[in-house]
DNA sequence: GTTAGCACTCACATATAAAGAGTGCTAAAG
DNA sequence: CTTTAGCACTCTTTATATGTGAGTGCTAAC
């Protein structure tokens, strides 16, 4: 499908009319902002085959146009200008995420922040799973005359606290007890390794000391499970609120998609080297029918990590959004392999 | 005021009524659902009285009959009976809560949770602050090569870290010298002796190792300032989407309100020894002029502690929801009262 | 290929009427 | 003095008709 430049540019003048304002566009106000001067009859029939290709879609008869979904595909596949961030914008990221820079649950948690408050969407952070990453340190914290935390650390630069419960008082020594068993068996294999059938083994290679352990041991399980599971991130969830074009159930509908995880990692992990738009039904998603996603993988250390997204109403700023989530998920991947390059 | 039985009788089946359908209440549906027997006519003047005394609203002439809010003040005050939990729902609540017992962040997380979910009204759980609070240790973690993790353990039971990073290579001797170094000087002092002031001083004092602790103090004085803010988690905020009598702009209003903190705080911990309820206006918070808040205090070891709470529409089922709130307030405070014990 | 002109369509707003729920009042009965 | 039946009245809701205006599609001329 090939579009002449003038029908390009029409098409181009409708999607940013209809971004910016919200209503159907008209011949009229669509030759105001040409930069060539035609008249309004000539945009008229440019309009109507530009709807019988099916990039745009008509109300009703006698309204203007709005941009169909092949629309926004096409415009964001070509016609697009992507305006890259001014340093100063550039600057203003920075100076978010700097805080959390050293914490990377925390980094995780200021992206998603971050983003919703820039974007004023929905937002969405999928932090790397630690499956494959090996087991750095266990470490052991009493809290209490009974209770501990234990603290697991991954090569992938996450860490996972949990507190329990033993039904004895503990003792600086039994805690190194604690430390020294699970070392030296764990440390250097993978998170994975840690199972039920796992853990199970191990308590029963321990022998005498199997009662003593099984409270963290349970909690080590805990821990490790939690650390495997990619954990996602929500943010901002409110701001969709503010679109009208969302009704109250749709809204609901959304809302309750955002709040599964499996699904909206499903959705987001799928791989892909840059950034990625779905629009509409190409989320394969229902209840996402009258939203957008726009989605930025990450790598960490050369290797596909994490996701970052954003998800709000398919009348939005494309060019904009894209370009705030590709340099927010740079500097995700970028700080989080320094992060991980210096362990 | 005093009203007779049978008044008392007629608002309490107008609550009623009007809080399970939602529609104005007429006075046919009254006779039907009255435990004595009088004409509709007989209700008509009853309920033009109760009109007359600011206990009932009339959306309009000829429209049924609908709580005001001194109505329900009436009800919630001397009307409503209060149905103690079945020991299922109780053995349910437990169970909800048992997992995270012994982690007060997890409990408190857990429990607003479990409020949201259970009354399907957005909960709000506030933390005990910690100020007061002494420092039972502060201990170090070392997480990478040049970074650790700091954690502010207090004798009210909570736990804060937070990570920070060096400039040098961290080994366990360094982490044992601010381990001693800080214990020494702090362990036993209230959480709020740590301002920035004191930790300037505390850095002076310590000569040249004042460059070596630099990062750890920052931290620490971080970590302080978080365990000294009383924390405001909120859930099911989703939940009101639910409710037809919120416009989309009164929905808007009241998120942004959620989203505050500081009021929320403000708004809850007023002291009080059982269930508060707060209806429209009672709230002093413009955007809460249509809903209700219910609200119950905790205490820790025989001090007021944190707060429990619900928002949601007027029209709610006070007794039930104070019922529930009522319960998971005092197995809160039993459990966090636990806690601090055994330590 | 482009443009002016004009009939046509359709959402939206406004006015009018009919239906229905529920009240308030009056007068009679208990 | 309280209760009740009866009825006119009020006000919302729903349906139906009417006018207005933005914007189109088409035709014929340039």
């Amino acid at each position: 499908m090939q579009l002449s430049t003038r029908k390009q540019k029409i098409l181009a003048a409708v999607i940013d009319l209809y971004v910016s304002t919200g209503e159907p566009v008209g011949s009229k106000a669509i030759c105001d902002i040409l930069d060539f001067s035609v008249s309004s009859a000539t945009v008229r029939n440019e309009l109507s085959e530009l709807s019988e290709m099916g990039l745009l879609d008509q109300p009703h008869t006698s309204a203007g146009r709005v941009p169909s979904h092949k629309g926004y595909r096409l415009y964001i596949d070509t016609l697009m200008k992507r305006r890259p961030l001014s340093s100063e914008e550039q600057r203003y990221i920075d100076s978010l995420l700097l805080p959390s820079a050293y914490d990377p649950q925390k980094l995780l948690d200021g992206v998603a922040r971050a983003l919703a408050g820039m974007t004023r969407f929905a937002a969405v952070s999928i932090t790397p799973s630690s499956g494959e990453a090996e087991i750095r340190a266990i470490q052991f914290v009493q809290t209490s005359r009974r209770t501990a935390m234990v603290i697991l650390m991954t090569s992938a630069g996450t860490m996972k606290s949990r507190v329990f419960h033993c039904d004895f008082d503990l003792t600086p020594d039994i805690l190194r007890v604690f430390y020294r068993v699970l070392n030296e068996r764990l440390v250097g294999l993978p998170v994975s390794t840690i199972t039920p059938a796992y853990i199970q083994s191990l308590a029963v290679s321990l022998g005498d000391m199997s009662m003593l352990m099984s409270s963290p041991l349970m909690a080590l399980l805990d821990v490790a499970q939690d650390a495997m599971q990619a954990e996602v991130l929500t943010d901002g969830e409110m701001n969709l609120l503010f679109y009208r074009e969302f009704s109250q159930d749709e809204l609901r509908r959304i809302m309750d998609f955002l709040s599964r995880p499996q699904e909206l990692s499903r959705m987001l992990m799928k791989p892909a080297n840059n950034v990625r738009v779905l629009i509409g039904e190409e989320t394969d998603q229902p209840e996402l029918s009258g939203s957008s996603v726009v989605v930025s993988r990450y790598a960490v250390g050369g290797k596909d990590a994490g996701a970052l997204a954003i998800i709000g109403p398919t009348r939005m700023n494309y060019s904009r959004i894209i370009s705030n989530i590709e340099y927010l998920s740079n500097s995700v991947g970028r700080m989080l392999t320094e992060l991980m390059d210096s362990e």
